[in-house]
DNA sequence: TACAGGATGTGACTATTGTCACACAAATAA
DNA sequence: TTATTTGTGTGACAATAGTCACATCCTGTA
């Protein structure tokens, strides 16, 4: 790997909390033994079924994680930006990849493979904790995601999953991902006509915009409060 | 801690796959750090809301990792048995808990705060890695609830859920622990009313026996074919 | 043994959400 | 620009599962 790219890499990574407080020796490592790719929209950097023998960090772009049910259906598990840890799973229980994730538009990452994360994780005694520390939050999102499927109706349910989507500084209530309505359905989990409707309704009490495909969430607390409504 | 039983507990935990490779050093330190607690039917082990200063070991008895929604329903994630670690999440990002544990029969545990966890995992290097694989299963159980929740009609599901439900040596197809259908719903998130009649039907093509409350799985088979049918 | 409280079985009805069908609108490529 | 595809809006209908109501039926205990 060339010089000035893995410093160019550095600062990528260093950018993210995960890494935000790696030490110089760490990033070193992950950049020494790491092997950068690049996949164009729609290539899949990590495939369902397959053994999981990497780990990947996103460095730039979006991708999203789904699974195919044995049914044909496609569930949506998450959307990844740029400082997110994909594929530790198999990784690390050494299983097939339940879910497969797709570059939804042009992305790079860091690919690490087992031996060189057994090595890091060994060297390096916080790269253990930083990673428990990242999945303890994926299961919490995990249980919430079945929390919120379970006890709430539609409404509610999409309200979470847009507020998910929403920025934080949200400047206009733009949504981090312009998703279609059918991506947006396969995420909250209702049928495209469902989620079109929802929103014509939301559109209509100004709760959220809908503006050439693109979604803009207009009242934020209104939509909390959706998300926290008895049905 | 009383010497004799240091022994009677680091039996216990040899016991359980997660500490099956323990050495006895990182075996004395759990014991030696760690806090024994008993629970009656019914008592919380962890409660919702709580600051997560602490992690459990299960060493005997069963409970149920529970969330109540902010509109009163009840979700049942998971039923532990000995050896499963229990509260890691909060523990290790800061949280709070964000679901309940209850014992649901006589129920012992140890108990390990933050700082003894801390030293332990610094101290022993493979501990951290154990615990890694752990939340790995967890992930990929919790992907696979959202997985079936989404995909499949109450039917699939159900059978799922008995199937997690049952034994692998399945002497009569006898499952894990004999839930009220009620209670099976939560878990499978169906009414108890539409567990009655799922049940009903299995029984009537004899897929599954209901005899005292108990449900027993005749045609293991069948039922798995179920769980991936379409629809 | 009798009683109370929980658990179960079942019918009738309702609600929510999905499916199908089709009209358009908008983006993309030839 | 035109054609082709992909996405969106909306009505009518179907299906799945929940709710309510009530009749048993256990099980433990006084």
């Amino acid at each position: 790997m060339v010089a000035v790219r893995a410093e160019e890499l550095a600062n990528i990574l260093a950018e993210h909390s995960l890494f935000a407080d790696c030490d110089e020796a760490e990033l070193a490592d992950l950049i020494l033994r790491g092997h950068f790719v690049q996949y164009k929209k729609g290539d899949e950097l990590i495939m369902q079924g397959d053994p999981g023998n990497s780990l990947l960090i996103l460095l730039s772009g979006n991708a999203r994680t789904s699974m195919i049910a044995s049914n044909g259906y496609e569930v949506v598990l998450d959307y990844a930006e740029a400082g997110q840890v994909l594929g530790e799973i198999a990784l690390l229980d050494g299983g097939e990849r339940t879910a497969s994730v797709t570059a939804i538009e042009p992305t790079s990452a860091l690919s690490i493979t087992r031996e060189a994360f057994e090595d890091i994780l060994a060297k390096h005694k916080n790269m253990a904790l930083r990673l428990l520390k990242v999945m303890a939050k994926r299961i919490r999102m995990a249980n919430s995601m079945i929390e919120g499927d379970r006890a709430y109706t539609s409404g509610p349910r999409l309200a979470r999953y847009l507020l998910r989507l929403s920025v934080v500084g949200a400047e206009e209530g733009r949504l981090k991902l312009d998703l279609s309505q059918s991506e947006l359905g396969n995420f909250a989990g209702m049928s495209r006509e469902h989620i079109n409707r929802q929103l014509s309704a939301w559109s209509e009490s100004e709760i959220v915009a809908v503006e050439s495909g693109k979604v803009r969430i207009l009242d934020h607390a209104m939509l909390s409060h959706i998300a926290e409504a008895d049905s």
